[in-house]
DNA sequence: CATGAATGAGTATTCATTCAT
DNA sequence: AATGAATGAATACTCATTCAT
């Protein structure tokens, strides 16, 4: 009736194979011959679901991408709704969640993507100033709120952003205790308090 | 009384050209041709002076690295030394100026250089790991002190380092403003109270 | 009473389609998947057809070579025949009519067919032979009639043919006017008379 | 002093291999491989001296071309000058000349270089129209002169030069005997009287 | 009859590295 | 010390052809 696999089948494969074969491997090392060897299909097959390397990368990340929207949700104020920490908690629960259920994504996408190759760092630049706009809106608001302190959002930003890749990397390369709880807890307790606490450190 | 050029001389043109190349063609991407079309050598000088791709790179990951040793010193507690927050203030802004003294070197060491090249990865692991401790130790010594809130240390050591790294990569990349002292205030800000000033936010 | 198609309808289709390839994109350039995208078919329905590129190349080429034999027509003396040079005239315009109907194979057949693929060749080669024994035969009956100049009949043959080929090309080709009155009259009128007329040239 | 061979030697083996392998193997069909294999060189060499399979094609196009050039000489009138015809036949005969040497060239630029790569049809179609010109402009001459019948130019170019080609083409070929004299000979009676003798011909 | 997914041999091109001069 | 010609392993990508459905 059908194929043997269907075609979403195969393509799954692929993706599959690609994302080890990256992790395994690095970006510009891994070759299309690791890939359709991890697959189990001919070299020829690659380029019936793929234009080139760089094609399966961004699938990849679109996925990946596609899941993190999924899992953040816009901070909404009412009275029936939870209060804005516990949301905004959620919020880094979920991410820190899907981080850890797809670990070499994250590798990839996080840390071994830049500067490999320019058509794919356009991607990865495109995403992360998607993020960083949703986090620099989410600020602004916060600030007019005066639930957040006031300072250079952009600053604001990129030490979240950072923090949060580099807890999130060194999570699933096993540096840190890959417990959601844990990691959750920290997160919100740096951003709700730094990490000082002592008046005797001021001058 | 010598050549033309001193070996040290030749050395440093071929180190400038190789992060030149790096920064603008991608670490993978930037040829040997490149590197010494840039100093304006022959081919096979190159490897007069460096045994092949991966040790210019890691030279010049070690000159950075030597830089960095020397602007960060420890926190010294006493009477007669400037309070530890101003220390740490000092640290913080060093470092910063030093970055936006290098940027390529920031690039490729803090955005570019991860899985590309298995070697180089080591390389950096190796860095990073050295950085770590050294954070990890300040803050376990902080916690003794109570001028650090308990918590666990790999976390904060990942968010701090991340943070970082992810200010002073936006800073040469021109995201954020390149003022030492904005970016030096926005991270002790950050380190001393977080994000989030408001109660409301509390469930 | 029968499907959608015939096979000699699909068997045109597929033919008028790779002829429009080869043209378009040249012999070697074309692929079958070009092919079988201008005829609207699956893949694997070519094969159904024709057994590899090659075939489909032959049968153009039989095709057109067949239109020309039903053309060209054996010069006949006698009473009541036209005279011979009015038949050398008609066959004259009769094939350049048939290559202005049919410039997409005037152009693979007699321009870019050669050097191509070795298979080719061969059939070409045996075209081209044909056509010579024709144009030879015919000279030679023509000398013994002594209404052809003696002379060397295989460089008449060369001459005269690689005349005809390339005023045919330059005509699909739009370098010459596509009027046959005017290019049957030019051919004849050389044919009659070669270029030069004024005895000063001669030494 | 220098290299075991200098760049010229080392150019002029890849440029005699690679007519070799476009000769025996047709121009799409011999391999950058065939040629350094014929050079006895590595695969890389290749590339050292050409930019890829087009541009060595095109060298070799542009050494035949410069050779025809020097073979060619215009058509001078003067009390001191031989006879025009006579000059006209010196340029034939030094044009079969060069092609009986160089049949190897002969067959590509003047039977299989059509049709393969558009960009290699570029170079021989600025090739001919160059010739054409030459040729028509001659005529144009010859025509005021009254040294030439009135007519279509463009027709009688292209019957010339096709003529010309195929007899060249079928000289270097051996299907036709490969005699300058015989060859110039020939051509000469066709231009000076073309084919047909008889009056009876004619209607 | 028709399909189109799968195949895999074939090829151009790049580039780190060597070594004779 | 310096050169730069030569190397050849490595790799992405194409496309004619097959065959299970």
């Amino acid at each position: 009736m059908s194929q043997r696999k269907t075609k979403a089948e195969r393509r799954r494969e692929l993706l599959m194979a690609a994302r080890d074969a990256f992790v395994e491997k690095g970006l510009s090392a891994a070759t299309v011959d690791d890939i359709v060897a991890g697959a189990g299909v001919a070299r020829g097959t690659f380029y019936l679901y793929f234009s080139d390397k760089r094609a399966v990368f961004e699938a990849l990340v679109d996925e990946f991408l596609a899941a993190l929207g999924v899992r953040v949700r816009s901070i909404v104020l009412g009275p029936d709704e939870p209060p804005p920490r516990a949301q905004l908690r959620d919020n880094v629960r979920r991410v820190v969640e899907l981080a850890l259920e797809e670990p070499g994504i994250v590798k990839l996408a996080l840390a071994d993507a830049t500067g490999v190759d320019p058509d794919l760092d356009d991607k990865l630049h495109a995403f992360y100033e998607g993020l960083r706009s949703l986090i620099d809106e989410s600020l602004e608001v916060g600030q007019q709120l005066k639930m957040v302190r006031p300072g250079d959002r952009r600053v604001m930003v990129a030490i979240g952003l950072g923090g949060l890749k580099e807890v999130l990397v060194d999570a699933v390369r096993g540096h840190i205790e890959a417990d959601p709880d844990v990691i959750t807890d920290e997160i919100m307790a740096f951003l709700a308090g730094g990490l000082l606490v002592d008046e005797r450190l001021d001058g």
